[in-house]
DNA sequence: TCTTAATGTTTCTGCTGTAAACATAGGGAC
DNA sequence: GTCCCTATGTTTACAGCAGAAACATTAAGA
């Protein structure tokens, strides 16, 4: 049953997804280097140690937080690729990319650090990438191809990303639009 | 004059500059979140606090040890592309950007993160990046594309270097070559 | 020779991650 | 209903960290 626990319960109900809650909120605001297990702890209402019945060590609450911040960010390319044809879907989904990345540069910058093998996410086992795969190999005729393209084109977003949220670029829509262009980009 | 000093003078000579070898060196072999004040300290030989002496903080630190790699890596990219032709030294210049980040990882990592404002360097302020700027020119016929392909060929090497970095991609010269490949890449 | 500024050292504070020992409470066996 | 076990908390402790403050040493110029 849930503790209806009117103030404080010595035990807390469901630390483990209060943990990451205030994980992933932290990360709004905070850099990530600047997240400490004892403020998250602090937040939630619980002393410094417990959080180690959940988590082995600070790098596995990082790593769930990183997992979250992936679903979330495949969530935002498939609402911005749904009925979209199979081209201009393409181009809204590395337009997602960035913007997620943008709009989450802490979570972002975690996810990819931490998580190894993302790959497989972005462009292999679910079905929208497997629109993307499709497409590729249209363009370019041959699986080949299609597979360079993928790199290519996951290459290009990856790095617009990551030098617009080191302020080594401007954090332009207009320039998300213009670097992601399917007819100046990816020639056969 | 210079200090002889056999074993221990009470002052080091040339604090400064040991402390940005020491943290070169480090950044070899050691990830940037693990770097300590307190170890570099230790390795050159003084106390702890004698940093404060030629830093006002870490972060200062950190930031003379990214300014290094700057020059570091814009080297190799000089000497990579020297005595090609444009379009092959746009390539060349492309893949050395990416195999010195796959050389560097942790001070690639930092530069990026640290230092605002690499445009500049990248493509605009050097004769290098002067020529990499006509090539773009003459490949688009126009200085708006010139512009946009200069940003879509960071963006693309960038990327591929933290995707590989990150452990995203395998760290595999073949699909360097493959990826930077001007043939597939950028079409008008 | 005396003074002073540059560059060290010691000592201290408050933060961190995490290990170890102990406390509490909720659920199943009797 | 009682008892005990286990999951999940707490307290306490330790070592390492960045950095502030006060003090020590030395080189260099008046």
């Amino acid at each position: 049953m849930v503790t209806v626990s009117t103030s404080k319960a010595y035990h807390h109900g469901d630390l483990r997804s209060a943990l990451v809650s205030a994980g992933l909120a932290a990360l709004e605001t905070t850099d990530i280097g600047e997240i400490s297990l004892r403020h998250l702890a602090r937040e939630v209402g619980v002393s410094a140690t417990a959080v180690y019945r959940h988590f082995p060590d600070k790098n596995a609450l990082m790593q769930a937080l990183a997992e979250a911040g992936i679903d979330q960010m495949a969530d935002w390319q498939r609402r911005a690729a749904a009925g979209a044809q199979e081209s201009e879907a393409f181009a809204a989904t590395g337009r997602a990319y960035v913007r997620w990345a943008l709009a989450n540069p802490a979570l972002f910058r975690l996810a990819f650090g931490q998580c190894d093998q993302i790959g497989p996410t972005v462009f292999g086992d679910n079905e929208a990438a497997q629109m993307l795969r499709r497409f590729a190999q249209r363009h370019t005729g041959s699986e080949a191809g299609a597979q360079r393209l993928m790199v290519q084109a996951w290459a290009v977003v990856h790095g617009l990303a990551m030098l617009m949220l080191d302020g080594q670029l401007p954090r332009d829509e207009a320039l998300i639009d213009q670097v992601i262009d399917a007819r100046t980009l990816f020639a056969a």
